[in-house]
DNA sequence: TGTGCCGATCAATCATAGGA
DNA sequence: TTCCTATGATTGATCGGCAC
């Protein structure tokens, strides 16, 4: 919660005629990636963004060609295999889904514009 | 290190400029919304179509130049101003129509 | 009251395009 | 060609709303 420091200057340059609105302020909170276990090195407060490696992307991708919806049952196994959190596989398959979504709608809209385009 | 993925998945990246006038057509509507950039289904698709370009990429702008208008107001003041001036002349010209219009067909 | 999903968005990063 | 900045796309994660 150190994101919003007392004492930030936040000057506006003195020709300006746009304004602050409040869409310029939004700050989301960081990620909570926390392990399962723990962590010593480095990376006591919150976390970053994961970067899943290729394997872990493979076995999802694998397991998404199967199921696209995973039961609880599920998502505890692939997290325990592939040491990720139950929610960082929740968010995985929701965001694929998402992404499937989007090229479906994608991979018709070009042909029906190449008609509209004669 | 391992960080070599997209390297091998990502090889469409392969992306182009959009044109001058539909980055034209973005800033304008960017601009003129510039208290709520966050224009609507709707709005998406019919910039897409001026653009020629998809409603996902309208999205993606949209994203990106939020983001990096905040990072840095002071970088994209001079844009600001520059479209902020053209609508204003474009409104001015609307009002001027309107005027006209009105004068002419007021039973 | 708690959990998962959707749709939109954020924010950081990737990789290329373009200009000096 | 080299270096640096501008910019479109990708993606793990957050936010608000809805359903159960």
């Amino acid at each position: 919660q150190d994101r919003s420091h007392p004492c930030l200057p936040e000057p506006c340059p003195p020709t300006s005629l746009a304004q602050t609105f409040d869409w310029m302020k939004v700050k989301r909170n960081p990620p909570k990636t926390a392990k399962g276990s723990d962590y010593g090195p480095v990376g006591p407060p919150g976390a970053m963004r994961t970067s899943f490696t290729t394997k872990q992307l493979t076995e999802l991708e694998k397991e998404f060609h199967f199921n696209k919806y995973l039961t609880r049952a599920r998502r505890v196994e692939i997290a325990a295999t592939l040491d990720l959190n139950e929610t960082q596989v929740k968010i995985w398959f929701q965001n694929r889904r998402m992404k499937q979504k989007k090229r479906e709608k994608e991979g018709l809209a070009p042909a029906a514009a190449a008609r509209a385009a004669k | 290190v391992m960080i070599l993925r997209s390297r091998f998945l990502d090889a469409r990246r392969k992306r182009r400029n959009f044109s001058k006038q539909a980055t034209e057509i973005l800033n304008e509507y960017f601009y003129s919304h510039l208290s709520n950039p966050y224009p609507s289904e709707e709005a998406k698709e019919e910039l897409a179509k001026k653009c020629s370009i998809t409603v996902s990429q309208v999205s993606n702008w949209f994203g990106n130049k939020r983001i990096r208008y905040k990072k840095n107001i002071g970088k994209f003041q001079e844009e600001a101003n520059l479209y902020a001036a053209k609508t204003a002349v474009t409104a001015a010209h609307a009002v001027a129509a309107a005027v006209q219009n009105n004068q002419t067909n007021s039973p």
